[in-house]
DNA sequence: ATACTTTTTTGACGCCTGGTCAAAAACACG
DNA sequence: CGTGTTTTTGACCAGGCGTCAAAAAAGTAT
């Protein structure tokens, strides 16, 4: 056998960080090679696609991701919770100089036909995950404000409604690059379930 | 002078056609010019670049596109206007299989950083004409239902809120391809705000 | 130590894509 | 019928993904 001679950890950070300012379709292998002081060869060999390695590079930002939206909704009151969590799903994407953006969304209209070249149907469900952990933590979140009578909705339907507002904000701010606007809607989508249905 | 070969409207349709369902880097121009039935010359000589056929492109459909949400708004009650939007919204990003998406969310997610190769800023400002006239149209909406008596709320924004999670239902569709899922928030979302702030 | 095995690395190759360009062809107009 | 303008055409370039066979490097067994 002979070793790798190359940090497979930081080719990964590397390349993500391309894939997330720039897509999959918008980075180039040649370009991750040369950052990462690595031929091209080496990566495909390695990997076998820049598919699979956007894969491979998606899974530690996964990690990352959920556990910062876990951290989020661990402790506080309902609302403290929800504006956590909107603070820090803002912050994920709207950072940066231009905004990174979210690997996630962008990574899912990426998503090509079975057959066409580009992101494959695995990929596909790998963001359904993210966006289903996600989901659920939210719902449980509703679920312990609930038990806790600071809320009385429904914890599920509560859930996606947030997951659905976060993903448009997402794509609101490609195109209106105003973070103040993102908080407002935030705030305004926290107050209307929250106010809406304290009582019920 | 010599006058276009090729039907300029028609190339313009079939191009759409294919950005929609592809995206723009998804899409050749020998695609196009294949399917069309035209030299990839010509078409760089009547646009310039895949960019500027798509924008073109894009504005054929961003005309029917709002006409068709004017005319979801056009009548009724507010929650009939609602639920008519919600319809024609997500039936023009969730028909066909499989299901061809939103070609301004897409768009969006396309855009590339200045500098970079791919879609300009000048496709941005598209984007976001259109996503503002929505907004408007879905403010002036719920205008009228103040002044009838219908709602209580903050007309724009509860016109922010529902573009946002329109947004959010074209990213949910593309990972988890569940039409009645989004039927559901978009009516948890019409009930939420519109029983939360009858009375106000 | 030396040879063998296994893996990585390397660099050349093929094919596709966006884009350019100059020459040829087609049309309108005087 | 010529003239001039525009379109069309086809060759060309750079850069992107992916492949492959040969070379190099390391572990391992003798």
């Amino acid at each position: 056998m002979r070793p790798r001679k190359f940090e497979e950890d930081a080719v990964l950070a590397l390349a993500f960080d391309s894939f997330w300012r720039k897509g999959v379709r918008g980075t180039s292998i040649a370009d991750i090679a040369r950052d990462a002081g690595v031929q091209r060869g080496s990566l495909y060999n390695a990997y076998g696609s820049k598919e699979a390695l956007f894969l491979k590079a998606y899974a530690r930002y996964a990690a990352d991701y959920t556990a910062t939206i876990s951290a989020a909704l661990a402790t506080g009151t309902l609302r403290d919770k929800l504006d956590r969590f909107f603070h820090v799903a803002i912050q994920n994407f709207a950072e940066g100089t231009p905004p990174r953006g979210c690997p996630t969304t962008r990574g899912l209209m990426e998503l090509s036909a079975p057959g066409e070249h580009g992101l494959p149907e695995e990929a596909r469900v790998v963001f359904a995950e993210l966006l289903k952990q996600v989901e659920d933590e939210l719902a449980a979140a509703f679920q312990t404000g609930v038990e806790a009578g600071e809320f009385g909705g429904d914890p599920r339907a509560s859930a996606e409604h947030i997951l659905a507002v976060v993903r448009g904000l997402v794509v609101i701010d490609s195109a209106c690059q105003n973070p103040d606007k993102l908080h407002q809607i935030a705030r305004h989508t926290i107050d209307l379930l929250l106010s809406a249905q304290t009582g019920a």
